[in-house]
RNA sequence: GCCCACAUAGCUCAGUUGGCAGAGUACUUCCAUGGUAAGGAAGAGGUCGCAAGUUCGAUUCUUGCUGUGGGCACCA
């Protein structure tokens, strides 16, 4: 005779016992209709689990974040059901909800067509259309291996062998279908709705390990109702038309070729932008007590091995062998050379923190598979810098590494950022107590940021902790960019020291950090965030002038000219074409002003100003429209 | 690296069961000389990613390679 206890504090007494679909009944058809699961005292249940005792309930509807979690795995149930239905001796592994959808991983030795998928995705609809019950039960152990055995069912075997013996083992029977499944469950099929649609298939290793075999991953994507689905899928289009990779080209920014995968061919305006971007950091860099420094590209193998790089990565590192036989290596990383800068003569404690900064071009050799436009190269300028400094010295450092981000970002028009902080992992260098010392210093310089943090247990690198910087972009998407790692590694292998107050000679902390990580990735981000249409201090062509028609070309050549001497980054377009042709094919290449000159302008010597994305037009005297283009041509320092 | 798909004009793409390669756009020239998101006409433009194979004949079929895309694995 339960009392059951709703989420408002009402409370309603069952004479025997009851389920979760009897006590919506109870409240309303419409629920009834919309309930999902059940969370009884805050675990979630199936509609028709039966509770016996006084429980505090709540009723999951497909709205809560929970209930579509629920329609998404029940989904995924519905793809392995199908699957094997149109493919018979197809095994199933694993299907869990994703963020916006689900997937499922088959066994099968035919990949799956798209034409597969359209058949799959026509089955699930009939599927849901045949509303197939759901019925929960629980088997021994020893039962579920044996039966899954008979079935051929391999891989069911080996997870339900890794379930420890005093959990229940959960079989969901969806009409004739079963899968081992942890729950809980819709009722029945026909309450997934129609709202899915299958999006890839890929591959995927068995237990995540690429020394397993590869499964057929199939993707899908499931919500409550159509117009959510629609929301979705408009949002993957608009995500399309912000790619790096289409508007590098469409702005004539870069581009990739078969002879170098994965390095940049910058073309003269995007590397007009990486510059800017550059000489901005620069600036930055150079009032925040960093000096700037350049070392080698090539490094004798010897140097590698001393770091440990040679033996942790050497076989991700482009090598060079000279006619004498030497090896030297493309350096993967800027740290061992800007030890060697620091070890050229003595240091005192009194040189430190000694920050040495170097917009180092690296070369790594990624996987071919990993390569991806801007975002995964395998030859990258860091915007890298080393603060040798002394263990006291690790918390102001770190926090002053964090405000400086923290800033460059804000100026580059990224405003929402959160940290994630690692810690010491099981195999790593260094005494223990120094470890406490250093993810101190550091958890103390996140929470003087005030800025939200997530903590991944062990996984800092072998030589330190670290902090990642992880900034938010126009459309919500997580990017890691800059980096900042204890390092109490590299400066003993590397034999750098200072001469302590006491005359003793010590071994200095050295941080390593980056701001953006990799400027071609930046940029990358940067293009997507702003979806090509870059603020007017880093256009590459930040104005063009446009003559109403030939008569008008010599004004139109003195206006360039006085733009150009004004530091600004202009064109003129003297092509024989109408207006309306020139501002439409210039604001498509997303050029954030246009100045327009005719016979009105010639005549009081003005010029017209258009800006991208406005239909206004104004038009000004030509010192005065020089001189505002002049003062938002700056860098936004503070 | 692994799985699947793709590779045709500068760009975006079509090419129907193997028979001399197509469109739009950009480009060049000509006409029009224009007032705020595509004026008009003509011309030029291709070893159909590379290499083998099958065939009288391959952009088309087969195999290998390279690159790209979507994932997986990796990411100092």
């Amino acid at each position: 005779m339960p009392d059951i206890t709703f989420p408002d504090g009402k409370i309603i007494k069952f004479k025997n016992n009851v389920s979760g679909l009897m006590i919506v009944e109870t409240i309303g058809k419409s629920l009834a209709k919309e309930a999902c699961v059940i969370s009884v005292n805050g675990k979630l249940k199936d509609l028709n689990y039966e509770i016996k005792e006084n429980s505090s309930v709540r009723i999951i509807t497909s709205k809560d974040k929970e209930g579509l979690e629920i329609l998404r795995h029940d989904a995924a149930h519905v793809l392995a059901m199908a699957v094997q239905e149109l493919f018979p001796g197809t095994q199933v592994t694993i299907g869990p909800i994703i963020e916006d959808g689900f997937y499922y991983d088959f066994s099968r030795k035919e990949p799956f067509t798209k034409d597969d998928l359209e058949k799959i995705e026509n089955r699930m609809k009939e599927i849901v259309d045949r509303d197939e019950i759901t019925k929960r039960e629980v088997w021994k152990k020893s039962d579920a291996i044996n039966h899954f055995k008979k079935i051929g069912e391999h891989y069911k075997v080996q997870i339900i062998e890794t379930i420890s013996n005093d959990e229940e083992i959960s079989i969901y029977h969806h009409g004739k279908w079963q899968d081992l499944c942890r729950g809980p469950h819709l009722l029945s099929t026909g309450r997934i709705g129609k709202a899915f649609k299958l999006t890839k298939v890929s591959g995927a290793y068995w237990r995540g390990d690429s020394k397993n075999e590869m499964f057929q991953r199939i993707y899908g994507t499931c919500w409550n109702n159509e117009k959510d689905l629609n929301n979705y899928l408009t949002r993957i289009k608009e995500a399309e038309k912000r790619d790096h990779r289409k508007l590098g080209k469409e702005m004539d920014l870069f581009h990739f070729r078969e002879e170098s995968p994965g390095s940049v061919f910058w073309h003269s305006k995007g590397w007009t932008l990486f510059l800017k971007l550059i000489d901005y950091m620069r600036i930055k860099q150079k009032n925040a007590g960093y000096q700037e420094i350049n070392t080698p590209e090539l490094l004798d193998k010897s140097i590698w091995e001393k770091s440990g790089h040679w033996e942790k990565f050497g076989e991700l590192m482009f090598t060079s062998t000279t006619p004498d036989e030497k090896i030297f290596a493309i350096k993967p990383m800027n740290c061992p050379g800007c030890v060697q800068i620091f070890n050229r003569g003595l240091k005192s404690y009194r040189d430190l923190p000694l920050k040495m900064s170097e917009f180092g071009k690296v070369h790594r050799y990624e996987p071919s598979g990993a390569l991806h436009g801007l975002l995964r190269v395998r030859a990258f300028t860091q915007d890298d810098a080393h603060i040798f400094c002394t263990e006291e010295q690790i918390t102001q450092e770190c926090l002053s590494v964090t405000n400086l981000i923290l800033e460059i970002y804000k100026d580059l028009g990224f405003t929402n950022i959160i940290l994630k902080y690692s810690d010491r992992p099981e195999v790593r260098v260094g005494d223990d107590k120094v470890w406490d010392k250093s993810e101190a210093a550091l958890l103390e310089a996140i929470k003087a940021s005030k800025l939200e943090y997530s903590v991944n247990k062990g996984e800092g690198a072998f030589y330190g902790p670290k902090i990642e910087y992880i900034l938010r972009d126009a459309i919500g998407r997580d990017w890691q960019c800059g980096t900042l790692q204890v390092d109490l590694n590299l400066p003993g292998r590397l034999g750098a020291t200072f001469i302590d107050k006491d005359g003793s000679k010590k071994i200095p902390v050295m941080l390593h950090r980056a701001l953006f990580g990799s400027l071609e990735r930046f940029i990358g981000i940067l293009i997507e965030h702003y979806a090509g249409k870059l603020p007017l201090w880093l256009s590459p062509v930040q104005t063009i002038v446009l003559p109403i028609s030939q008569d008008f070309d010599d004004y139109a050549k003195k206006v360039f000219e006085q733009l150009r001497k004004a530091g600004i980054n202009c064109e003129v377009d003297l092509k024989n074409h109408k207006i309306n042709y020139k501002i439409r094919e210039h604001f498509l290449a997303k050029i954030p002003l246009l100045l327009i000159c005719g016979k009105k302008e010639l005549d009081t010597n003005t010029i017209t100003i258009r800006r991208l994305g406005s239909e206004k037009q104004e038009t000004i005297n030509l010192d005065k429209a020089i001189r505002d283009i002049s003062s938002q041509n700056k860098f936004p320092l503070n």
